[in-house]
DNA sequence: ACCGCGATGCCCT
DNA sequence: GGGCATCGCGGTA
């Protein structure tokens, strides 16, 4: 499939533009015997860092799991939880991060796994994709890593697509913070997680 | 359609 | 030892 790489600085920005900015992106894998995988970002979720009841490094928090977080805008940030799911985020920075939570299958998927949304939500992407501590601090903005995130060349990121938000899913102990509207998904998309916006 | 729950292991206190 | 940025199942409606 036609790409365009992006600037290294891509996630170098405000978080929230970050998470806006991945709506429609491309998330690329390329394996050893050259085989492609291509996934369309369509659901994304900011983490706004020490101020953020819901973030990972709320309060200062700098553990070995954190490192990643306060790692170059654009490395990867991967955790397990649950005790069977990875899920992968976006870094920007300052300990902020992205989480990709929704991927449409593009290239290199089956008829029956796209029917079957195997990319609809932050743990069966990784889990599906093949996603482990291994990417943990890679840089995600390098074409010619294993896994990397590219534009759509003459496709959605083309021309405008609109974007809904909503509250985001999962963190309902972190009190007034479950309520900002800080998860992002392109309008329309099939291939959204549950639950629903 | 919605709701509740169990699986399963790492992380941090 | 408690909690967790999830998922899929089984029950009720």
């Amino acid at each position: 499939m036609n790409f365009r790489p992006l600037p290294p600085t891509f996630a170098r920005k405000d978080t929230i533009e970050v998470a806006l900015a991945l709506i429609g992106k491309l998330l690329i894998l390329q394996a050893q015997d050259f085989s492609v995988r291509v996934s369309r970002i369509v659901e994304t979720e900011a983490y706004l860092g020490e101020e953020d009841p819901a973030c990972h490094t709320f309060g200062g928090r700098k553990t070995p799991r954190t490192q990643a977080m306060y790692g170059t805008p654009g490395t990867a940030y991967v955790y397990f939880i649950y005790g069977m799911y990875y899920c992968l985020n976006v870094v920007t920075g300052k300990g902020e991060a992205v989480l990709i939570r929704a991927l449409e299958p593009l290239e290199g998927f089956t008829e029956e796994q796209r029917r079957n949304k195997v990319l609809s939500g932050p743990g069966k992407l990784c889990r599906e994709l093949g996603i482990t501590k291994e990417l943990n601090q890679k840089n995600l903005f390098d074409p010619g890593a294993a896994v990397f995130i590219a534009a759509e060349r003459d496709g959605l990121e083309e021309h405008s697509h609109d974007v809904i938000h909503g509250e985001r899913v999962g963190i309902s102990s972190a009190g007034d913070a479950a309520h900002w509207p800080l998860r992002f998904g392109l309008k329309d998309s099939a291939f959204l997680s549950s639950p629903r916006f």
